[in-house]
RNA sequence: GGCGCUAUCGUCUAACGGUUUAGGACGGAGCCCUCUCAAGGCUCAAAUACGGGUUCGAUUCCCGUUAGCGCUACCA
């Protein structure tokens, strides 16, 4: 054990989309796999039929490879302990769960699923734990082997002891001890034939060599049916660290119902994986310091169990709005600028110049949480203002405002150059021939100019925008707000 | 119901028995900067669930209560 490559996995179920929850569980094998130089395994667990979704494990493939979680092998990356997909392994569960009978640790089971239900209202109705009455347990190896010949419908079942406890250890929890009388008689294998996830798990963990199992807290209380599947079979137990829920905010399981769960929302929405990995790494997890700012490979390298947390965490959307802005704001204004283009074509703003794009990247910067909000807050940088903000008009455009409006013109396009300082030279120099507050003509040129009265440095705006539609827009507001 | 896990500001969390008037961050309030909005800086409000132990000393260890969550399937 001490010198094994340390290889973790991350064995989601394709029922849909990838689930936040899924993506942390994934992050964390990752980052911990990564910080031991070990591998990531990805496993697909598809042995439920009636859950299958179609396209769900391209669906789940494609998110973690924009999330920039890559794995080392699975279903499409061979690294020697395929297949990786557990419907195409079908044969290996059954040729253990038929050493396991051989064993004396697993039997098969005929009985119906109405039995099965009978059973458990009667329980029920004693108040008695509902669990198989062990009934074809007993049945004698000479009727059993003739109704399976007899191609009678069955499932195998494992052999849980009746009495005694199982102790286990958990890197994150400490010691767990679970009474063996809290266990059922575990189906292993289904009347379908494909294993449930208890045989399947094990079976793989162990071929394919993991050496921690990093999952949901979901399923503590069934490890002690997966560790004696080990003994059952002489193997040695993987490390396990179960990790603390993500939370609603009423603090019960991350639903959909309380908002999006899947990952491709949150990508949808806007969010960068940065920010996302950045924000679900801490939900749980901590550097032990005040730094709040990771990328990846930070992750990576300080990603430690030990520091992992054990209660549940509430998925807190506001800060991660707050991580989105900080990484938006580490972003070179070329990596913002290829993100933000295709919310630009979709407000039918096309061959826009990359230089002037840039430009107005640089201003918008520090304003914007979202893509979305780049093109809602910069319109104006593309086409005419079409709507002018009327409490700023009434607010700002006094009589005199269009006579100074067109004043300042005139000492624009005199200007022999024309940048943000002597841009401002010239304004605070009108206002102080005029004798009025420099904001008298700012605010009104603002107005004008983008047709709201919030946005960037005045004279940073009037640069981007250039001398000749700067003037354009201005006579034009003199002109439609004129009072006289 | 049974079993298990968990319990620090509203939220994410720090503190690995004493250096603590319990620290940071998001969000909230206020101030500064300033042509507005952001960004940034500063300040404030805000927590150890409750009750017992152990100890010279408990947020930290133990027990109980309470609450929340998970599991209790031929689902994962």
């Amino acid at each position: 054990m001490i010198n094994k490559q340390v290889r973790t996995r991350f064995a989601p179920s394709p029922t849909g989309y990838l689930h936040v929850g899924g993506l942390r569980t994934a992050l964390y094998n990752y980052l911990f796999s990564k910080h031991k130089n070990g591998k990531f395994i990805l496993r697909i667990e598809d042995t439920d039929q009636t859950r299958k979704v179609e396209g769900a494990v391209e669906n789940l493939i494609e998110t973690l490879k924009w999330a920039g979680i890559d794995y080392d092998e699975g279903p499409d990356r061979d690294g020697g302990y395929g297949p990786y997909t557990q419907s195409q392994r079908l044969n290996i569960y059954k040729d253990y769960a038929k050493q396991l009978i051989e064993k004396g640790h697993a039997y098969y089971c005929f009985c119906t699923p109405e039995r099965l239900d009978e059973i458990r209202k009667k329980q029920l109705a004693a108040k008695l734990n509902p669990s198989y009455d062990k009934y074809c347990a007993r049945l004698s190896k000479e009727e059993t082997q003739k109704r399976v010949a007899n191609g009678e419908k069955h499932v195998i079942r494992m052999k849980v002891p009746t009495d005694g406890e199982l102790m286990f250890e958990d890197m994150i929890r400490g010691n767990v001890t679970i009474a063996y009388k809290m266990l059922d008689d575990q189906v292993l294998i289904k009347s379908d034939g494909f294993p449930t996830y208890h045989l399947a798990v094990v079976v793989d963990d162990h071929l394919m060599n993991i050496t921690h199992i990093i999952r949901g807290e979901e399923w503590l209380s069934s490890v002690p049916k997966h560790i004696l599947l080990y003994k059952y079979f002489g193997w040695e137990v993987p490390v396990m660290a179960h990790l603390p829920l993500l939370l609603n905010p009423d603090k019960s399981k991350l639903s959909k119902r309380q908002g999006d769960v899947a990952v491709e929302d949150y990508r949808s929405k806007g969010y960068l994986k940065e920010a996302i990995l950045n924000f679900i790494a801490f939900l749980g997890w901590n550097p032990g310091d005040d730094r709040e700012i990771f990328f990846i490979d930070q992750l990576i390298k300080e990603f430690s169990l030990e520091r992992v947390g054990k209660s549940g965490a509430v998925f807190n959307i506001e800060k991660l709005n707050w991580l989105n802005q900080q990484h938006i704001k580490l972003k070179t204004n070329e990596d913002l600028a290829i993100f933000v283009k295709p919310h630009l074509q979709t407000a039918g703003l096309i061959n826009i110049e990359n230089k002037y794009l840039l430009n107005v990247i640089s201003l918008m910067k520090e304003r914007m949480i979202f893509p979305q909000d780049f093109v809602e807050n910069s319109i104006y940088f593309f086409k005419e203002p079409e709507v002018f903000d009327e409490t700023a008009i009434s607010k700002h455009w006094e009589k005199e405002t269009s006579q100074y409006e067109n004043l300042l013109c005139e000492r624009l396009e005199s200007l022999n150059e024309y940048n943000k300082t002597s841009i401002e030279d010239a304004v605070r120099k009108l206002s102080e021939e005029l004798k009025i507050k420099t904001s008298k003509l700012i605010h009104p040129t603002r107005l004008a100019l983008s047709g709201r009265q919030t946005g960037p440095g005045l004279f940073e705006m009037m640069e981007v925008l250039g001398k000749e539609i700067v003037v354009k827009r201005l006579r034009f507001a003199a002109d439609k707000f004129n009072i006289e």
